[in-house]
DNA sequence: CGTACCTTTGATGTGAATCAAGAGTAGTGG
DNA sequence: CCACTACTCTTGATTCACATCAAAGGTACG
């Protein structure tokens, strides 16, 4: 039923992260990592747990969000193969300040603190790729609080069609959405019926088609002048 | 009429990011970085330009803030003396992505990327601090999405006055606002009369008491349970 | 002491949440 | 294959927090 064990090194290796990193130190950080396999819906980990390394999604979707009283929980960011995350906390020794959730299927890369430490000691330029790592974190995170605070529910729903939008791609002109609506709501801000509300007037008026899970866009500088 | 210019080493040293280099890797730093003076209302730089290096404010207050096309602008930070800036987009290579300007006759030190980039490569443990460092303010930010979204206006209030707290400290129960409440009022993303208004309302049922600019907490815990 | 900017106060407007049903749609098991 | 349950998604009516508009005090400072 499950698939087979992919080679951790060679997963490390794709990253960003550690791109050009010397294959003995490829190994070091490989060894010091485990697999995480995660089923739709299961807990990585909730907010306040105590962070020992980061983790890295190889396949599937992880979901970061903060739990809330009422049950209507607030995604901070929905993470797909490739992309990190708990890094920052790792750093601070600090317990996460979210809760991350698998959203399908999901197998995951955990490592380790200290062979992170280890290896920032012997390699500098490891460092900088960190630091230039969590700087785009916190780059996007500032664009994020300027669209939270500044643009319009319709603005917003725009704004994440066009980066879902493959970059210059200018053949298909359909995009799929990368969760439910509901969760894509939460991700905006927004309540599911005003997410709802805002697809059909975009719809109305023949910005976008939407069936189901697939949404067309027959033009592209039509729906980009709602984004301002 | 301008203060005389003190040591830019003695500064740097105060510094938590500086705080345990040796005396030769301070010099290195300082040799580095200039020394910047602002008066009120002066452009420390704009959004789009290229960033070169990072800040410390030394004395005064500088805002960061995204400008808007009806010069409503939306603050994001008021940083204060020790407070440094602009690390993350300097690792990018990217422009910055606010304005600065100085709320008042404010000093600041400029310190170059190559500078940082060179002793990156000879002390880890500078990279550790640094990554420290980049990753609180990440979290911060996080955090300040979590308020954007989910609080209302008051509990917004309430939080910025508690942070303002003196940690612990039982004695004053006094706070002295540190900018105008015009800028409170778009920092806590909001206008400056709603921002009125809710002092007004906390006068009324008697938690706080507003002076101008000074506020006065009698009773911490019946503050605190706004806060929910 | 006057001009320019903060701050308050009141009246009105509005975007999006909430409340409340209903309509798909999808897995589950007989 | 067809109910049966359980979501996810839509649609409408209503509400509310906060913004906007407008105008009048306050305060600071050249």
């Amino acid at each position: 039923m499950t698939t087979p064990a992919p080679d951790p090194t060679q997963l490390l290796k794709c990253l960003p992260l550690f791109q050009e990193l010397l294959p003995e130190q490829l190994q070091a950080i490989a060894a010091a990592s485990r697999q995480r396999r995660l089923s739709r819906g299961g807990m990585l980990f909730q907010k306040g747990d105590p962070a020992h390394g980061f983790y890295v999604v190889v396949s599937g979707q992880i979901k970061l969000a903060f739990p809330s009283l009422q049950g209507n929980e607030k995604v901070i960011e929905i993470l797909g193969p490739q992309q990190s995350f708990g890094e920052a906390v790792m750093f601070m020794g600090r317990p996460y300040p979210v809760f991350a959730e698998a959203m399908s299927e999901s197998l995951l890369l955990c490592i380790g603190g200290e062979a992170v430490f280890a290896l920032l000691e012997r390699d500098p330029g490891f460092a900088r790729r960190m630091l230039a790592g969590l700087s785009l974190r916190l780059h996007t995170l500032v664009q994020d609080i300027e669209t939270y605070s500044q643009r319009s529910a319709t603005q917003r729903l725009v704004g994440f069609l066009l980066q879902l939008y493959p970059q210059g791609a200018s053949g298909s002109h359909e995009i799929r959405l990368p969760a439910s609506k509901q969760v894509i709501a939460s991700r905006l801000n927004l309540t599911p019926e005003t997410l709802s509300r805002i697809f059909h007037e975009l719809s109305n008026s023949g910005v976008i088609e939407v069936h189901g899970k697939t949404v067309v866009i027959p033009d592209l500088t039509r729906l980009r002048e709602y984004d301002l």
